[in-house]
DNA sequence: CTCCACTACTCGGTGATACCGTGTAGTGGT
DNA sequence: ACCACTACACGGTATCACCGAGTAGTGGAG
């Protein structure tokens, strides 16, 4: 699949809430739970800068914790603004995909 | 429904070949296809720059046609580079919203 | 007849986002 | 001693949708 980053603009922020909040992690396993999601070309540089954005929005509580095989992780969670912005997000989707596939069907 | 701007970037241009591809039209009809679509916040000076944008990556075809009911039309008709545009858009589309989807689905 | 509404396109500048490259650091294997 | 893997930070870039203001053409209300 060639290039996808700019369809992924707006949405692979949603897609890290997601993930942080279905389980408390770090940014190196949120890159490779994108890659093998299907997202294989999003590179570390751009989740941790995602990760700071939701950093500095409030949208996240950050726990820093040694790891054993390497440097601290810096683990995240979501908080109540998180939540409820991931929420937003999935209605937005909801609302933007259904259109787009109307388009498609040819459905105007 | 609010701010959808993050989310469109990288559809938009997608959705405005469709649009062209299924008939041949013009900038200002398409802004209004793309609100009765439910975008509704799509504004003439954004459909404009991707026609531009269109229009120099040689994807259409531009006919100027007098209107009768105000200043000449452009009409805009995809080329060959254009449908092949198209379809690999909708094959992104079908890749990314599905993964998407399955991420909402705690499919991981 | 003048003003306004609607139609129709252009263009320079802005903000947000993902990406790239590089650097720093900790652990463990060869 | 070197390299691989893990883990995070950061400055700069390209792309995209949006904003605002401007330019024009037609027709209707007062």
């Amino acid at each position: 699949m060639d290039d996808l980053t700019e369809m992924l603009k707006g949405t692979l922020e949603g897609c890290v809430l997601e993930i942080i909040g279905s389980e408390e992690t770090y940014g190196y396993a949120i890159t490779r739970q994108l890659n093998e999601l299907g997202f294989a070309d999003v590179v570390e540089g751009t989740v941790y800068t995602i990760l700071l954005r939701l950093e500095r929005n409030k949208l996240v509580q950050v726990t820093k914790r040694p790891s054993g095989v390497g440097p601290p992780r810096k683990f995240y969670a979501l908080n109540d603004a998180g939540r409820e912005e991931l929420a937003k997000f999935w209605t937005k989707w909801q609302y933007v995909s259904s259109r787009i596939d109307r388009l498609k069907e040819g459905g105007r």
